[in-house]
DNA sequence: CGTCGATATTCCATATCGGAAACAACGATG
DNA sequence: CATCGTTGTTTCCGATATGGAATATCGACG
């Protein structure tokens, strides 16, 4: 089953917001502000825009109208006047682009899933068996088998001659495994590791993890296909949804 | 200037949703499947959700179109037939749980932001200067001063006799610090973390570092308020957004 | 005091969304 | 084999939201 190629084709994406006393501030909120910053005016916004000067103006008003002043209006003069932001909506296109920031860096990664039930729960905190050993991740509570959801820039590798010691760090899951692949961008490099398999745990995952390190990383710790290493993962950054009855998925490259 | 408490009363916010071959699968379309899931039928889920029967049906169509087949129709019989869930449909709410998981982690956490100059750079991998040291972040390329958002369940800690040597890990980013608070939860611990300043770097960040790490970790490391401490950051986890002209914003909690 | 460029406002065309109603399919039932 | 009941399918119409053209207003500058 699930012969259809949906991960081939599909395309993981996102509209932001912020939502501050009933409107919500969205990406052409955003751009609209920056083109008032550019231009100096709303007109001038609108036709960079190519928007209807009323809607903006209407739009810029509505903000207002929740958020406080955002756009210092000035009429008349020899230039006919114009327009300025104020404190205020710089503060809320930095705090956009903070949160843009933050999302795209989800968008961008991929994500390993190991899937496998619940053996032992502390509050949101989950010990999932999976075929590669025992997860510590945060869990939904109601959940009595979930999928473990760990993004690759949140794996960390280390020489196996070099691991932390477990009392030292903060560090929960620990996994052992063998380098299969390195796709090299120009200074981040992807890393595929074939993790060992445990006795326990279901066998449905595929057991391979993706982390995502620095160039200088893969020259430091001599990283190559066949190599052994060692990948760690905080458990506050796996996350584990509930999956009692779904099938399990994979790895998922995106 | 900025007098508006913007960070109180402003809630991030997402809408997550899948691009497949030009429709959008958003959270009331898997919703919708849900429904037909629970219900056995269309017209049951349209009634479950109080939407038009026709409004609900054209969707399903319309999605197909373009992803395939979602829903197994049946017409007639003694109980007038029903519909099921195909298994692409299936795969497709997974996907879309584990988007949202990994999107829920973003809103969820703290971020820490740290500003400086870019001064050094080898591809999307910048080296910028800070008030607590150099950090390496993943940045926009044509910026020359970013602000470095550090996620909490990316920062792990370390004892400070515990370090894993710098040749061993591919953990770029290190900080010594002292803990200045804990924020306890039923198995996740918020830490704030002084960082000690650096002679470089502007003077104009709150030098204050959020990890979440679990209970366990706090006690195991016996984490308090005044003990000295080691926090590393993946380079891959910390994400610059340019900040060319605009002013730096602290820490923010959420 | 007229001018000019920009801001505010009014009003209308259009697309989109949502729902009521009629229609078709199909197996069980008598 | 006609009837019935439930569900899927289609058609059509009204409400709402969206976008834009035309117009009125403002005010420092020369």
């Amino acid at each position: 089953m699930s012969g259809a190629p949906l991960t081939e084709i599909m395309e993981k994406a996102f509209d932001p917001y912020l939502r501050i006393d009933d409107v919500t501030v969205d990406r052409s909120d955003v751009e609209m502000l920056r083109a008032i910053d550019d231009c100096g005016s709303l007109s001038g916004a609108a036709d960079a825009l190519e928007r209807s000067y009323p809607r903006l103006q209407q739009r810029v008003v509505a903000l207002e109208e929740s958020i406080g002043p955002l756009v210092e209006r000035t009429r008349g003069g020899a230039d006919g006047g114009g327009s300025s932001l104020t404190e205020t909506a710089r503060e809320l296109l930095v705090r956009f682009d903070r949160l843009v920031a933050a999302y795209e860096g989800v968008a961008r990664v991929d994500e390993t899933a190991l899937s496998g039930p619940v053996v032992d729960r502390d509050g949101e905190l989950a010990t999932v068996e999976t075929s590669v050993g025992a997860v510590l991740a945060v869990a939904p509570a109601d959940a009595a088998r979930v999928a473990v959801t760990i993004r690759s820039d949140a794996v960390s590798l280390h020489a196996p001659s070099e691991v932390p010691r477990a009392e030292g760090t903060s560090v929960r899951n620990r996994f052992s495994g063998t380098i299969s692949w390195l796709d090299t961008g120009d200074a981040v490099v992807r890393v595929g590791i074939e993790l060992e398999r445990d006795t326990n745990g279901d066998g449905a995952d595929s057991p391979e993890l993706v982390a995502l390190v620095t160039r200088k990383s893969v020259e430091t710790l001599g990283l190559e296909p066949g190599r052994s290493i060692v990948a760690s993962v905080k458990a506050t950054a796996a996350r584990g949804i509930a999956q009692d009855e779904l099938d399990a998925v994979s790895t998922d490259a995106n």
